[in-house]
DNA sequence: AAAGTTACCAAACGATTGTTCACCAACTTA
DNA sequence: TAAGTTGGTGAACAATCGTTTGGTAACTTT
């Protein structure tokens, strides 16, 4: 057989068409080779998109991906045939839409670090406008709680540092463009009269560099992980930056 | 041809024996299977260790193993057959001191925390005994500059956090330690009647996450990361946490 | 000199992976 | 109805990997 699960009856061969969503094995090469491998439920047996929506596998197939990074712990798991498993697609499908392997796990961290974005920028927008510093320390836990919640993606999205950033300009790139979230909260505060002992900027780099290095350090530790702690950690780490 | 070589004659296959130390190629499966080689420099061929000096070849692996390490940039290029290709030995010899590949990154991983501890001490005292501040600051760079000149090594000591940490007993495990030395360092801080901000604890714990945080979140942006603006980064981390 | 031990290796096994190429089915257009 | 395009497969290729098994050469003890 081949390596997809849900076909849709290519080549007349004659199969189960219909039915519940299936499971397939995901393996990975763990100690004696042999096979540890964990489930990971499998979309439907899918049917073609219609036609001008071919762009929709993308998604589907960044989805797909999303969800492996999940369940699976470590992005080396994240490899064209399993996604393709979870997609419930052939692997050859992948290079429709990505030419890579590397295409591909760039283009989710992209995906993700809107998500980030977005996360963040929507909790500070549910804090009261009026309250500059709970604004930020919001952002903030928001970026906390995303990494805690998906330490895959996040470990993927800061493990390769910002693309080679050139010698004397400005660098850019979506980790950037986060902090720069973080120094417009710092530098609402500051306008709004509460004293910082440090620039805005340099604020926004220090909370988020803590931050930062509190989850990642402490991934996986069992306990004095627990959210609050964390959280704690980082308004600890804010309220330094305060004179 | 088998796995190996750098081989010694074994079964009368005739061998330029001696001469000038080979190269190997160790690949690395990135883009489209094409297989991209770098090249490692191979210790000379081995001469076997004499008798009761077995355990050498321990010592021999993991250098060999943290030598790929510096040269490779990801921690998945740390094979068992990348290893035994670096160290000039057969793959099935490494068996002989580690079971696992598992056993090997383990090895590896504790040998390097030790060259971390030992570091940050030494730096440590090379600091006059009067400047208390200045010892932990010392401590501190040189954790950083083990991480930055070692990129691979911090990221596969600090990637899998510490081995799950029990429940509600104090956590242990070789990061624990390295923070108990910044943790000694601002007790006498505290002892030498600089004020502190906060418990000698969490501003060892605050340091070490920061640093860490800036580090690894930078590690491969070309500018903006050399060593002169990670090590005042981290002054002024530390500087926020004295009153 | 014979037996035993140590240090190490070659070759194979069974699994994985990224990628390509030829192909088919369904739908739309002419 | 015939041709063309889109959406997607299947099967293979060439490489990798971890691990096991059965050795063998060199050295040491008896």
């Amino acid at each position: 057989m081949g390596d997809t699960f849900a076909s849709g009856g290519a080549s007349g061969l004659a199969r189960s068409k219909g039915g519940s969503p299936g499971r397939a094995a995901v393996g990975r090469l763990s100690g004696k080779n042999r096979y540890v491998s964990k489930e990971v439920q499998v979309s439907a047996p899918r049917t073609r998109n219609r036609w001008g929506e071919g762009e929709r596998l993308r998604g589907e197939i960044l989805a797909a991906a999303s969800r492996l990074l999940s369940e699976l712990d470590g992005e080396d798991g994240l490899t064209i045939r399993g996604v393709a498993r979870v997609a419930g697609i052939a692997p050859a499908s992948i290079y429709q839409h990505f030419t890579d392997r590397a295409a591909l796990v760039a283009g989710l961290t992209e995906h993700e670090f809107v998500r980030l974005r977005v996360a963040m920028e929507a909790a500070g927008d549910r804090v009261d406008s009026g309250d500059v510093v709970g604004r930020v320390r919001a952002m903030l836990h928001a970026s906390c709680r995303f990494a805690m919640d998906n330490p895959g993606h996040y470990r993927l999205m800061t493990a390769n540092g910002p693309p080679g950033t050139a010698p004397g300009v400005r660098p850019a790139g979506p980790l950037v463009d986060v902090i720069d979230l973080l120094v417009a909260g710092f530098a609402r505060c500051a306008a709004a009269g509460v004293a910082l002992r440090v620039s805005p900027e340099r604020a926004a780099v220090i909370a988020f560099v803590g931050a930062h290095g509190r989850v990642a350090l402490f991934q996986d530790s069992a306990k004095h992980n627990d959210a609050d702690s964390v959280m704690s950690f980082v308004d600890e780490f804010v309220s330094l930056v305060f004179a």
